[in-house]
DNA sequence: CTCCCGATGACCGCTTCGGTCAATATCATT
DNA sequence: AATGATATTGACCGAAGCGGTCATCGGGAG
């Protein structure tokens, strides 16, 4: 890819990444066409394939970005470092949703492209995946002492609730294409506290 | 549209149905092939012409039958007329899976009619939708007695976790295009369970 | 053998796509 | 003002894919 691209403001670049991550977002890699994309970011086809050689470039510029961009707000937030597992989900989700302030459809974007099935695109998509997969599975490693909740109270279930519920918001909220982050971010933390007084052992029990 | 098309076997009629639903779930209007969806029914192009005069009216065939399809799923499962909100959640969401069995991509498709802003297609889509919006509205219309419940629950709190963990739940089978229903049965009479025992008010309270 | 009809492949005109390129607009330097 | 380098564009191309049509095929009933 043309290094020229780098030396463009930060507010162009955005445009263009994020213009890039709607239409990937919406469409399949080949049904996404390069002219929406350079309409969307306010500048020419031409000067888009004069940034990048082809759309395959553009589409792989952009999942690398992504994967680096995810990866970079996870540790900003120390979301993985948290022991109290109610702290660790905030953390997650505060993380995520400021990324969506800055890029509004990159998680739609990862999503589908994760599911890409086009041949021009699929290898290098696995081997990304490959690549960065090891980083996510390590939140089940937390080690929780059971005695802080409630009796009785089935861990696993616990954990699946608050992580459908917040799977469930955000696809609830994002559909439509535009979502109110400060609004999720009040949302999440009324949750949370929901979800503290639900499952923690009250204070004499 | 062509009456022979209900001469045919169901089965072939669901194929021809099931076909649709795919890929109009997973691509706008406007980029899903005609020639996609009679090569995964496994007829030609000509003869899904034959059956549906164009596009839009194989569209608008599609749309229709989600619309009653769901609403005779909701009846029969005697969703809206359980006074307990935990059976009501239960029966929903086998309603749903069900019918997902028989229609694997109809949610997908009709939430994606939902957000469609096609021309060829997008007065009728509203006019559907303002003809039946109606009956979905009055799921918060039940009157729940508060006793039943622990003491100090949140109940608005308490259905925005239930709602929310089920779409979750479901989008998160769902995207990969198979579910696998009978575990996800199981799985939401699981946590159904779970938000009984957690939210219900214990014996001797 | 023939009539009928379900079913098809070949085809058409049109649009859209990825990508190129010659030409223009912009701007700093002299 | 002239020059040259760079940023940016509109027009264009060949290929592919689209919705839709139609002459034709094949097989079962009479």
């Amino acid at each position: 890819m043309n290094e020229k691209f780098f030396n463009l403001s930060e507010e162009k670049q955005l445009s263009i990444i994020n213009a890039g991550y709607r239409v990937f977002a919406e469409n399949s890699y080949r049904k996404s066409p390069v002219s929406e994309i350079a309409a969307e970011a306010g500048i020419s086809k031409s000067l888009l394939f004069h940034y990048f050689r082809n759309k395959q470039e553009l589409y792989m510029y952009l999942l690398e970005y992504a994967a680096k961009t995810t990866y970079s707000y996870l540790s900003d937030y120390k979301c993985y470092e948290q022991q109290d597992i109610f702290e660790m989900m905030l953390r997650g989700l505060t993380a995520k949703i400021n990324m969506m302030k800055k890029y509004p459809d990159i998680t739609r974007f990862t999503l589908r492209a994760y599911y890409e099935t086009d041949p021009e695109v699929i290898d290098d998509i696995k081997a990304l995946i490959g690549r960065t997969a090891s980083f996510e599975v390590n939140s089940n490693k937390m080690k929780i002492d059971p005695s802080q909740f409630r009796e009785g109270l089935d861990l696993e279930m616990m954990y699946n609730d608050m992580y459908y519920a917040s799977e469930g918001y955000l696809w609830e909220n994002t559909r439509s294409g535009i979502i109110d982050t400060d609004k999720a971010e009040r949302d999440f933390r009324r949750m949370i506290n929901f979800w503290r007084e639900q499952y923690l052992r009250k204070e004499g029990e």
